[in-house]
DNA sequence: AGCACGCCGACT
DNA sequence: GTCGGCGTGCTC
C-alpha cells in the first residue's frame, strides 16, 4: 500500500493500556473512543469503568494503534487531565522498581500517586420516577431501605448495610433494581479540589484607567461605606496583586451587601483566586554559614568524583557539617535551573533540619512526607510537576514527577527506614534513587556518619567515590566515650535501678553546669512483659506471638505489633500466684525513675506513645531547644539529626540490647545507633559526655563504637559478611508466607517449597519460622534465597519466586494465602 | 478492590 | 426451604 493517505484518516492512539488503583496484577487495556484520541497522552489519568459498574482514574501507561488480540476492550470514557501527571522516566522507574522488587505495577502505582490522584467511585442508588407509587407495596427489608429513600435522596452501599444491619445487600438491591424503583448512581469522587479565596477587583474601565476613578467617587458621593470600602481597596491594593475580599471587609469595616451593591455600580467585580495550601516562607532569609576548609576539600572532591561517577559517598563524622556541603551543592544545581531532591528518614523531616534550609532557600523548597495531607501532597505534586527546585522528601519522594532532576542527596543513607518493609513495593529509598538517577543522568551523593556496609564497600570497590570528613566543623572534639560497666557495678551493689553511678554523678554534674541530658533505650512502654515467678507465665497478644507490654502511664498491657489492649494481669491466670514481676524495662520506667534520682530536673520522654500527636513532636523538640526540659529520654527517635548546642551528657541504658536482634545486621545497627546518638552531645561546646552503660563491655562493636573505630568495625563485620555468605558479596530474598490457618499455611509452604527447590534448590534455605511466627492472626514461615552478587540467575529467580506463589494460591484451599517477596530485606 | 456465584450450615 | 456467611474467580 501507498504510505500516504488520499483522505485524512484519524491519526490518533486506538488503545489505551491503563493502570488501575486496585492491587491486581497486570494494566487493562482499554480502546479510545474517535472524540478522546487527540486528547489522550500517555501519563495522564482516564476515567474507565472496571468491572460491573465500578469507575476509576486509571493512567495511561502505553498508547498503540494495534487492537489486542482475545480482548474486548470498553472505552475510555474521558481523559481526566489537562496534562500528564507523570512524564515516561518515571514510567520507566516504575517498571524497574517492580521487575527488582518483585512486585506488580498496581502496588507501586498505590504507593506513588498520592491519594488525592487514586479516584474511584462509589456507587448510590438514587429513586427511579416510579419509587412514590409503589413504596406502599414493599415489605420487610426492600421496605426499610425505600423509607429512607424517601428522607435521604441518595443512599450508599455503607448506609444500607447500616439500615439492614447486615454485610448483604445486593439481593435487595437487585429486587428493588428489577422492580424499576431505584437507579445505580457512579461518580468519581473528585477527592482533590483546589482551595480558593474570594478576591475584589476594579471592574474596567477602572481597572486599566485609574484616572478616572474620579468619576467613581463622584458616583458614590452619598455612600460614605461604600467610598470607605473603596479607599480601603485602593490602599490594599498597593500591597498586593490580589485584593482579598475578607482584608476589605477587615479594613473598611463593612460587609458583602456593600461590597455586592458596588458590583452591582460597576465599580468592583468580584472572583475566585486558587490559592496553595503549602505555607510559603515568610521570614527572611540568610546566607549560608562560611565554608569551613575542611568542608572546601570535601567539597572540591565529590565535584571531581561526579565528574566520573553518579554516586559519591560522603563519610562525615557527626557534628562535620555535611548539611552545609548539600546546601553547596544545592544551589548551585538551583542555578543552573535544575532540581534537586533531599532524601531523609521520615523522622528526621519534621524539624530543625526543614527550617534550617528552608533560611537559605526560603520558597524554593517543598516538602513531602506522611503529616501532609491529601491535598498538600497533591499540590506538591504540582509544584514538582512544574519544576519545584528543591523538595525535602521522605522516600516515597523518590516517585514524584520531577521534571529535570539532577541532584539526590540521601542523608542518613544507612538509616533502615529508607526501606519499606510492608506492604509492597518493598524498595530501598537510597537503592532506587541510584538507578533513577543512573536512568536521568543525574547524581548521587550519600551522606552519614556511620556507613551502611554495602555503601562503604561499594565505595571501597570504587563504585562510588568516596570522600572523607574526619573532623567536626570548628574543630570541636567528639564527645568523649565512657563506658559504664554495669556487671561490675551491679556485683558493687552501686546500680540504681537500671543507672551506674557513673550515669548518675555525670547527669548531675551536667545539670549543675545547666546543660541538657539525652536518654537513650530502645524500648517504649514500662517494662517488656509481665512474668509469674512461680510457673514462669507471662501475658501474650491474642493476636500475635509476643508477650504485651507493660504500659504504665496508660494503665494497660499491649501489643507492640498489633496494637491490641488488655488489662493488668492482678495474678497469674495459670498458677494464681499475685507475686508477678515486671521483666526489663523502656522509656516509660527510665522517666520514672529519673524523677527519684534527681527529682529537680525537668525529665520529658520522646517516643512513638509521646509525638503521636500532629505537633506533639515539634514541640518537644522546640521545649528541648529553649531548655524547657532538662532530660529527654527517647527511643531510636532521639538518635536522628537532632542538632542541639547545650547537650552535655548522652546515655545509653543498655547497649546490649541493641546487639540482641535475630539479624545478620545486628552489629551494624548497634555500631550505628551508638555513634548515632553519641553525635548528639557537645556539638557547640567542648566537652560532650557520652556514657554507654553495658553488662558485656568487652563486645567488640561496643569497643569499635567506643574507639569512633568505624575502620575497625568495617572490617571485622565484612569478613564476618563474607564467610557467612551475606550481603554485600550475596544477595538475600525473603519470601514469606501467610495464612491464618496453621495447616493450611504448612500445606502451602510444603507446596511453594517444592516448586522452588525444582529449579534453585543449591540458594534456598528453610522454611523456617520467622522471629514471630505468628502476628495479627496470621502464621507466618518463610524461605531465604541467597544468591552471589552479580549472578545472573537473579532475574529468574525472583520470577520464579512470583509466579510459584500464584501457583500455589490457585491451589486447593490457598486462595487466601499471603506471599510477599522482599528482596534485599535490609 | 468489588462483585457474582456456588456451597453449606443454621434457622423460620 | 431459604437466609446469610464464606471461599473462589474475574474484571479490559
Amino acid at each position: 500500500l501507498p504510505s500516504h493517505s488520499y483522505h485524512p484518516t484519524l491519526t490518533g492512539h486506538r488503545f489505551a493500556t491503563v493502570l488501575l488503583p486496585l492491587a491486581i496484577q497486570k494494566p487493562y487495556t482499554y480502546s479510545v473512543p474517535p472524540e478522546w484520541q487527540k486528547e489522550i497522552s500517555f501519563g495522564k489519568r482516564v476515567e474507565v469503568q472496571f468491572g460491573r459498574n465500578k469507575i476509576y482514574a486509571g493512567l495511561v501507561i502505553e498508547l498503540s494503534e494495534e487492537k489486542p488480540e482475545g480482548l474486548q476492550p470498553k472505552p475510555v470514557l474521558s481523559v481526566i487531565d489537562k496534562d500528564p501527571i507523570l512524564h515516561p522516566a518515571q514510567i520507566k522507574f516504575w517498571h524497574w522498581i517492580a521487575r527488582y522488587y518483585a512486585c506488580t505495577m498496581g502496588e507501586i502505582m498505590a504507593a506513588a500517586l498520592p491519594a488525592g490522584l487514586k479516584l474511584s467511585s462509589e456507587t448510590l442508588i438514587v429513586p427511579s420516577p416510579f419509587f412514590e407509587d409503589h413504596i406502599g407495596l414493599l415489605k420487610g427489608k426492600e421496605f426499610l431501605v425505600a423509607e429512607a429513600l424517601e428522607n435521604r435522596e441518595e443512599l450508599s452501599l455503607e448506609d444500607i448495610q447500616k439500615i439492614l444491619g447486615q454485610k448483604t445487600v445486593y439481593p435487595v438491591i437487585h429486587s428493588l433494581l428489577e422492580k424499576k424503583l431505584i437507579f445505580l448512581k457512579e461518580e468519581l469522587k473528585r477527592s482533590y479540589k483546589p482551595k480558593k479565596v474570594s478576591c475584589v477587583r476594579l471592574q474596567e474601565p477602572f481597572r486599566s484607567q485609574p484616572e478616572l476613578l474620579e468619576e467613581a467617587f463622584d458616583m458614590l458621593s452619598r455612600a460614605t461605606r461604600q467610598v470607605e470600602a473603596l479607599m480601603a481597596f485602593l490602599q490594599l491594593e498597593k500591597k498586593d496583586k490580589h485584593v482579598r475580599k475578607s482584608a476589605v471587609y477587615q479594613k473598611a469595616q463593612v460587609n458583602s451587601s456593600i461590597l455586592k451593591a458596588m458590583e452591582k455600580k460597576g465599580i468592583f467585580e468580584l472572583y475566585e483566586l486558587e490559592i496553595s495550601r503549602l505555607g510559603g516562607y515568610e521570614d527572611e532569609l540568610t546566607e549560608a554559614p562560611e565554608l569551613s576548609e575542611q568542608q572546601i576539600r570535601a567539597l572540591d572532591e565529590i565535584k571531581g568524583c561526579f565528574s566520573e561517577k553518579n554516586v559519591c559517598l560522603l563519610h562525615g563524622v557527626t557534628g562535620s557539617g555535611k548539611t552545609r556541603i548539600y546546601m553547596e551543592l544545592i544551589r548551585e544545581c538551583i542555578e543552573r535551573g535544575e532540581q534537586a531532591l533531599y532524601l531523609l528518614p521520615e523522622i528526621a523531616l519534621t524539624t530543625q533540619l526543614v527550617n534550617r534550609l528552608q533560611r537559605i532557600f526560603g520558597d524554593d523548597i517543598s516538602v513531602y512526607h506522611s503529616r501532609l495531607n491529601n491535598s498538600e501532597r497533591v499540590e506538591v505534586w504540582q509544584e514538582v510537576a512544574k519544576g519545584k527546585p528543591l523538595i525535602m522528601g521522605a522516600r516515597s519522594g523518590l516517585f514524584l514527577p520531577f521534571k529535570k532532576l539532577k541532584l539526590i542527596i540521601v542523608d542518613e543513607e544507612h538509616d533502615p527506614s529508607f526501606k519499606q518493609y510492608d506492604p509492597a513495593p518493598r524498595y530501598h529509598a537510597r537503592d532506587s534513587a541510584i538507578y533513577l538517577a543512573t536512568q536521568l543522568g543525574a547524581k548521587v551523593l550519600l551522606g552519614t556518619a556511620t556507613p551502611s556496609l554495602e555503601s562503604y564497600y561499594n565505595a571501597k570497590h570504587k563504585k562510588y567515590g568516596l570522600v572523607e570528613m574526619p573532623e567536626r566543623f570548628g574543630g570541636i572534639d567528639l564527645p568523649e566515650m565512657i563506658i559504664a560497666d554495669k556487671r561490675k557495678e551491679a556485683k558493687d551493689r552501686k546500680m540504681q535501678s537500671h543507672f551506674t553511678s557513673l550515669l548518675i554523678e555525670a547527669m548531675q554534674e551536667a545539670l549543675n553546669k545547666q546543660e541538657q541530658v539525652i536518654l537513650f533505650q530502645n524500648r517504649r512502654g514500662y517494662a517488656p512483659s509481665i512474668n509469674c515467678n512461680v510457673c514462669g507465665w507471662n501475658q501474650q497478644c491474642i493476636n500475635c506471638d509476643v508477650s504485651l507490654t507493660y504500659h504504665k502511664h496508660s494503665q494497660n498491657m499491649r501489643c507492640h505489633y498489633c496494637g491490641y489492649q488488655s488489662a493488668i494481669p492482678s495474678e497469674c491466670p495459670a498458677c494464681g500466684n499475685q507475686a508477678l514481676h515486671l521483666q526489663g524495662f523502656g522509656t516509660e520506667k527510665v522517666e520514672d525513675e529519673l524523677k527519684i534520682y534527681l527529682p529537680e530536673a525537668r525529665i520529658a520522654r520522646m517516643d512513638f506513645d509521646t509525638v503521636r500527636g500532629k505537633q506533639a513532636y515539634a514541640k518537644l523538640i522546640h521545649d528541648f531547644e529553649e531548655r524547657r526540659i532538662d532530660i529527654l529520654v527517647g527511643t531510636q527517635m532521639v538518635t536522628k539529626g537532632l542538632d542541639f548546642d547545650n547537650v552535655g551528657i548522652v546515655g545509653i541504658l543498655s547497649a546490649d540490647h541493641l546487639l540482641q536482634f535475630p539479624d545478620f545486621r545486628a552489629s551494624e545497627r548497634a555500631f550505628q545507633l551508638i555513634t548515632q546518638v553519641a553525635g548528639r552531645a557537645g556539638r557547640k561546646n567542648k566537652g560532650g559526655k557520652v556514657i554507654i552503660q553495658a553488662f558485656n563491655p568487652e563486645h567488640p562493636v561496643i569497643q569499635e563504637a567506643f574507639h569512633y573505630n568505624f575502620q575497625r568495625f568495617y572490617r571485622r563485620e565484612i569478613m564476618e559478611r563474607q564467610s557467612f555468605h551475606y550481603p554485600p558479596f550475596n544477595r538475600v530474598i525473603t519470601v514469606t508466607l501467610k495464612h491464618k490457618k496453621p495447616e493450611v499455611l504448612n500445606r502451602a509452604m510444603q507446596y511453594y517449597h517444592h516448586l522452588v527447590t525444582q529449579n534453585w534448590k543449591p540458594y534456598v534455605i528453610g522454611p523456617s519460622l520467622p522471629p514471630i511466627p505468628r502476628i495479627r492472626t496470621y502464621y507466618l514461615l518463610q524461605i531465604l534465597i541467597k544468591l552471589p552478587a552479580n549472578n545472573q540467575l537473579l532475574g529468574p529467580v525472583k520470577k520464579h519466586l512470583q509466579e510459584a506463589a500464584v501457583k500455589t494460591r490457585a491451589e486447593d484451599g490457598c486462595s487466601q494465602l499471603r506471599v510477599s517477596i522482599d528482596v534485599d530485606p535490609y
